[in-house]
DNA sequence: TCTCGAACTCGTCATGGTCC
DNA sequence: GGACCATGACGAGTTCGAGA
């Protein structure tokens, strides 16, 4: 990570006030502060959580900053905490640390950030977005699925066409020397699959693959609980009853559990990524500011110190 | 070429927040 | 209240560069 310029810059944009909760508590972003004279902070007030401001001209440590947002002129108490933070001390800090208390959202903040001062920045989509970007390239109903230990299943629903998830259905597989879709990794006995229906909508399967010796498989329901998240059915043996059938149904949830927790913090870690790269190009914007407002502080003394000569 | 340590990636678990 | 989601924390595996 490279070094930031600057004050500590907190991630919701708001001045540092102590809070003990940080998206940046990994350590691993905190910017390193480096002493100028002015510094330019971007700050969220709470009475305007969306509208950024700008504190600026904080050169000496203990006094009042100018905030000005939206039109707003607001005062708050601004003090450093000996290690180059900047902490507020207005009464807001309990409100502020309330709500800084939650844990925070990468997406939410980021979303915050673009939609507030950088309409060029792309927002992180949202999940049926995400879901419509997974389905394009995904296949139509496959009659035939491979699974995790390399065996090709054929599943052979009564009407393929209308293998919805709304209802129950039910559907037999049998083995097959064709392959069409690759399962996920799972333990033995269990496979998940994935394919995609005719209009698009993505779905994962867990199937136990304990098909006898003697090829027989028995029938299995597709459920779509409302529990799961649309996309997602279940495939459970009907009249589960035996104590195995009950363990390897606990195994089928732990592996589901465990794949959609995988592909969440994939999501969750990409999601860090940009909302870093997008506090990386916030952070050389405004330290672009800063040196345009120097540039502009000095010429404006000059011209004044000129002009003083003169008189 | 081998070794070592730092950095990075990924999967899993724990936990708090949100939704129904 | 339970299911689900988002994310921090942690450990294991991998990569890469520096030094012997």
């Amino acid at each position: 990570m490279p070094g930031f310029g600057g004050k500590q810059l907190e991630m919701d944009g708001s001045i540092d006030d102590k809070s003990e909760d940080s998206p940046s508590s990994s350590g691993s972003s905190q910017p390193q502060n480096l002493s100028t004279v002015v510094h330019t902070i971007t700050a969220v007030p709470t009475a305007i959580p969306n509208q950024p401001v700008q504190v600026q001209s904080v050169i000496q440590p203990t006094q009042q900053s100018v905030i000005q947002a939206a039109g707003q002129i607001q005062t708050v108490q601004v003090e450093e905490d000996g290690e180059g933070h900047l902490v507020r001390t207005d009464p807001d800090i309990e409100k502020r640390r309330e709500i800084l208390s939650r844990r925070p959202s990468y997406r939410k903040i980021l979303n915050e950030l673009s939609s507030a001062e950088a309409p060029g920045i792309a927002k992180i989509e949202e999940d049926k977005e995400e879901e419509a970007a997974i389905t394009s390239i995904q296949t139509t109903i496959p009659s035939y699925v491979q699974t995790s230990a390399g065996q090709t299943i054929q599943i052979a629903a009564a009407n393929q066409n209308e293998l919805t998830t709304q209802g129950l259905q039910t559907i037999t597989m049998t083995n097959a020397g064709q392959g069409a879709v690759t399962a996920a990794a799972m333990p033995a006995g269990t496979t998940i699959v994935q394919y995609t229906q005719g209009d698009g909508s993505q779905q994962f399967v867990t199937v136990p693959v304990s098909i006898s010796p003697a090829g027989e498989v028995q029938a299995y329901q597709i459920r779509a609980p409302s529990s799961l998240p649309a996309g997602v059915v279940m495939a459970t043996p009907t009249g589960i009853t035996s104590p195995q059938q009950l363990a390897e149904e606990s195994a089928r949830k732990r592996e589901l559990r465990l794949m959609k927790n995988r592909e969440a913090a994939r999501e969750c870690r990409r999601r860090k990524k940009e909302y870093v790269k997008c506090l990386e190009t916030r952070v050389a914007v405004l330290e672009q500011q800063n040196k345009t407002l120097i540039e502009e502080l000095k010429s404006l003394k000059e011209l004044y110190c000129h002009k003083a000569e003169t008189e």
